[in-house]
DNA sequence: AATTATACTGTATATTTTTACAGTATATAA
DNA sequence: TTATATACTGTAAAAATATACAGTATAATT
């Protein structure tokens, strides 16, 4: 997805926004009473590198006739289909379209932080604190991350789901289960990427 | 709400369907070519009919200025608040507002089966399940439950979340923690009351 | 120094769209 | 029988809207 300017981005906000509060999408001349432009140009403008970009379609001919196809704050206020990624053992869980098992119809702002995707748990580490295997944990994108938080984890190609503990140049990764043993890494020697943490768990019966 | 003559349904639906496909709500010209009208007054007195029933508000003087405020179909696929229950231990869990101790926006369908409030859970009896206190357990009202089922039972005025196994006149209600122990009930002697059973989990971290 | 991309103003016009008004037809209720 | 509600056709005008064209200005590249 090509990055988008300043202005545009502004613009497809102030899309969003409208449609979310009116339910229909702006005209151009609402667009620059909103933004502040004085000419209707300037939004028509945008709204063609916008739909160039592959953010909105724009029907032709038509009033208001803009469609949001890609929102830029993305899924994340939408409520609706939540994509499900699996804990593979290589490579980051990131949510391109192959590596989502399934999108789960449900409101990100359900736990007390909103969150972006679920995770499939895989194998039994953090059994003691009640996460089974396949139990769906909801992750918020961060890495503003604090000790004991449940956080994502990326180790070179792998992805592990553990407690986290941070102390100067030693990061270790704790497991809820006396059958595994923590991670230590120290951090002078190797990378460990904060893909996000735990806000939440939910489970199919 | 009031109700809608078969015209106004159909006007309703097909704004609804082209709001879903395009974005964008349609014109009243569009309407009648969808429904086979031959004048867009045809439309106009559907939806002015639509707005003062309630089911759309119309944004005078402005192009496609439709909102749909009530979706005619499927209040319950509207993915809204969920009332949460408390697992007190008297009386039964009803939706009464008093016993609501919040609502949470999430679907109702995000779990394979649907269901109507989340039981939030007391005690440990269930923590070898991964059901931990404060756990919220979605329940779907319900009376057919098979062996092996997470139940909500009712004794009298003691509500409990076990696990359901009945043979003949015999009920257990089985814990899943080895320091408690199965509820035996003899049908012929004491009444149980199945409010539903367990659909899914979600916790909160 | 010239080119290119971004970011607009200002104007104009063809087209789209809303919306009012004048009718017709039919079934149901008073 | 006379209203009254539903359900339209047909027309037309005013208003809203998209969109093209002609410019201006500025910062970043080449």
């Amino acid at each position: 997805m090509k990055e988008l300017t300043k202005q545009q981005s502004k613009v497809l906000a102030c899309v969003e926004v409208y449609l979310n509060k009116t339910g229909f999408p702006p005209t151009r001349a609402e667009i620059c009473k909103e933004l502040g432009f004085k000419s209707p140009n300037a939004a028509e403008m945008h709204l063609r590198a916008l739909e160039k970009k592959g953010y909105i379609t724009i029907q032709s001919g038509s009033s208001r006739g803009i469609s949001v196809v890609r929102s830029q704050q993305s899924f994340e206020q939408s409520g609706d289909q939540i994509p499900v990624i699996g804990l593979v053992a290589a490579g980051s869980p990131t949510l391109a379209e192959e590596n989502v098992e399934k999108r789960i119809p449900c409101d990100p702002n359900m736990f007390s932080d909103n969150f972006d995707y679920f995770l499939k748990v895989k194998g039994l580490s953090m059994i003691e604190a009640g996460i089974h295997e396949d139990d769906l944990v909801a992750i918020k994108k961060t890495s503003d991350v604090k000790n004991g938080d449940l956080v994502v984890v990326r180790l070179e190609d792998e992805v592990t789901l553990k407690y986290f503990k941070q102390t100067n140049h030693s990061l270790e990764l704790i497991p809820a289960n006396k059958d595994f043993s923590t991670i230590e890494i120290d951090l002078r020697e190797q990378e460990a990427f904060i893909e996000g943490k735990s806000v939440g768990l939910i489970r199919t019966h």
